[in-house]
RNA sequence: CGGGGUAUAAUUCAGUUUGGUAGAAUGCUUGCUUUGGGAGCAAGAUGCCGUAGGUUCAAAUCCUAUUGCCCCGACCA
């Protein structure tokens, strides 16, 4: 390709939309332009770094058996439904009707699509196991799109879907994709972590999402530098952390004027914070009073109450509600509550000894508390409510755990058999009984792969492509195109180089040297190769390695095969 | 949906307070010079001042409504 006839418009001012770094250089590189709110065009330079992106995935799916198809992206309201997500999915459903007022969505994603196509073809357990993927648009209408492509409306997605005879099936297939997957980011170049998730209401099964590290992630994650732990902030598993085993002194009650807070009770009693116990109120939707203890210096994780209670939302109580349960805001113990509230207490609080907490009454505190002793085990939930915080141990091997942002580029996700059953859909096994599929999904935003990959390796000057999903591999630069000598020299390098299967782009432009110089750094080639009057006359090249800033001089007659070579480390 | 911001040339932004002929830089076109890190000189083209009402002799500017976009939050997974 000769840059004189590419269209790829690089712009030098900062689009003043742009917020992210991916976000602007993907703006500003002429990869993408945006059309509307979470819409956006990929213009050509973009579209060759999504294509490459796709092959890889494609290859990695095949070699794992997935077979590649094409479903609508408009999908009729009736096999929603029919799996009663018609109703449920809500205002993030894009809807509309045709002209015979019949309803239609347009796909935020495909189960019901599959599963219906699936039904009534496949009826044997011999045509199991199945997978089943295309890489299509998706749209979800996001209450707020942002960051460029990191959330965008509509998107391009990898979305497999296997179908397996049973359990044991299934989750074959489940590890394929994640091995599929771990294959495909790392052949991105990225660094990235296979993120422990829950799958909540859905159950019966294992969750990963693939987290690409990156400080302006939109979701939290603790992980383990030592093994291969890693979890979202609010799913992390906790171990009881032990004090140091101490007798136990007599409960005492002191006054701790005005302090309603863990520092003012810390400060006024001249204890370390380790031996406060914290609680939080919480009330559910039906109004239920639910009271959480973790040690002082501990943060409470809302979804951990939420599961420990099984209540489906939480909000802060009311002061009303807490004196009703015999508590006192600010001064709040799980000694002395009358019944009724719920009073779930953090693992690591049961192993505290002569601790500090609250009395119930305004301005005092216990001292000596005791959980073990004190607390009265009936009626308190005892579990891991507490939120994960750097330094805490793993949960595999007991190291430090290490805190880090994200971007999830991945799902895979086993589904049993939920949509196969609401959906009807089923196979006669090796008894001639009838049976559901045991189904998994495992998606890929495309978009939100090459924008992570970009957010993860760029510089002041612009991004920095890891060579498999380069745009182009290699630029070669005559510094002044308008030279004959130089111009040929570089299109017979131009040519040497493609007949040996390197992607490469001729900036043959009549621009300035400077001018080309910027855009290459802007764009990020990974290998530059430069042809002025200098190596010319040496009867040489000039490489440039965008991502160390190496610069190597070769002789003519050897370039080629030294720029091939030096592209395998890239 | 709540809070904050913003809308003027292809892009980035002045101009709005105090109403009076639409501005700059970059980019674009043409010519000459220049050619290893976003060149210089000269000549050009480019605007429903987001939209709709209102006030006024007169509105980019004041008033009302509305829409788009950006950020924070809630929601959703």
């Amino acid at each position: 390709m000769k840059a004189s006839e590419f269209y790829a418009p690089t712009l030098r001012a900062v689009p003043a939309e742009a917020e992210l770094i991916s976000h602007k250089l993907m703006l500003r590189a002429g990869l993408i332009r945006k059309s509307a709110g979470g819409m956006y065009s990929y213009l050509p330079l973009g579209w060759r770094v999504m294509k490459k992106i796709m092959q890889i995935i494609r290859e990695e799916m095949d070699a794992k058996g997935g077979q590649e198809l094409m479903m609508p992206i408009t999908q009729p309201a009736e096999i929603w439904q029919e799996s009663g997500r018609w109703a449920v999915y809500g205002d993030e459903m894009m809807r509309m009707k045709d002209r015979h007022g019949r309803e239609f969505c347009l796909g935020p994603t495909h189960e019901e699509m599959i599963t219906s196509l699936i039904r009534g073809e496949v009826n044997s357990y011999k045509q199991l196991p199945l997978m089943l993927y295309q890489i299509q648009n998706k749209y979800r209408d996001e209450i707020r799109p942002r960051f460029g492509l990191m959330r965008s409306r509509e998107f391009v997605m990898k979305d497999l879907y296997s179908f397996d005879k049973d359990l044991d099936g299934m989750n074959i297939s489940y590890e394929k994709m994640y091995d599929a997957y771990d294959k495909i980011f790392t052949r991105c170049g990225l660094k990235f972590r296979a993120v422990e998730a829950d799958n909540g209401a859905i159950g019966g099964g294992h969750s990963h999402e693939f987290t690409v590290l990156a400080p302006s992630g939109e979701s939290s994650i603790a992980y383990c530098e030592s093994c291969d732990y890693a979890a979202s902030d609010e799913k992390a598993e906790l171990k009881v952390i032990c004090a140091e085993v101490e007798e136990m002194k007599p409960l005492e009650k002191v006054l701790t004027p005005n302090c309603h807070t863990i520092e003012m009770v810390k400060n006024y009693l001249k204890v370390p914070i380790e031996k406060t116990i914290k609680a939080v109120a919480f009330q559910d939707d039906d109004g239920r009073l639910i009271l959480a203890f973790v040690r002082g210096d501990h943060e409470v994780n809302e979804i951990k109450v939420l599961n420990a209670t099984n209540a489906l939302h939480l909000h802060m109580a009311e002061d009303s509600a807490i004196n009703e349960a015999g508590g006192c805001a600010g001064f709040m113990s799980p000694i002395g509550l009358k019944d009724g509230a719920a009073i779930v207490v953090d693992l690591t609080v049961m192993e505290m000894f002569n601790a500090v907490a609250g009395a119930n009454e305004v301005d005092t505190h216990f001292i000596n508390v005791n959980p073990k002793r004190d607390f009265d085990a009936e009626k308190i939930i005892v579990t891991d409510i507490r939120m994960v915080q750097e330094g805490d141990p793993c949960p595999h091997c007991g190291k430090s755990l290490k805190m880090t942002r994200g971007i999830e580029v991945g799902q895979v996700f086993t589904l049993g058999n939920k949509y196969s059953k609401a959906l009807n859909a089923t196979f006669l096994d090796e008894n001639g009984k009838e049976k559901f599929f045991e189904m998994g999904c495992y998606g890929i935003g495309v978009g939100r792969t090459m924008a992570a990959a970009i957010e993860q390796n760029n510089d002041a000057d612009g991004i920095i492509w890891t060579r498999a999903i380069a745009p182009f591999e290699v630029v070669i630069v005559p510094v002044n195109a308008k030279v004959p000598e130089q111009l040929d020299y570089a299109e017979k390098i131009y040519d040497e180089l493609k007949n040996l299967g390197v992607d490469v782009l001729l900036d043959d432009r009549t621009e300035r040297a400077g001018v080309k110089f910027k855009d290459c750094d802007l764009i990020g080639y990974p290998i530059r190769v430069t042809i002025s009057p200098k190596t010319l006359e040496s009867n040489s090249v000039e490489i440039k390695v965008r991502r160390s800033g190496e610069i190597f001089h070769f002789d003519r007659a050897d370039c080629v095969t030294k720029i091939f070579e030096l592209l395998k480390n890239l």
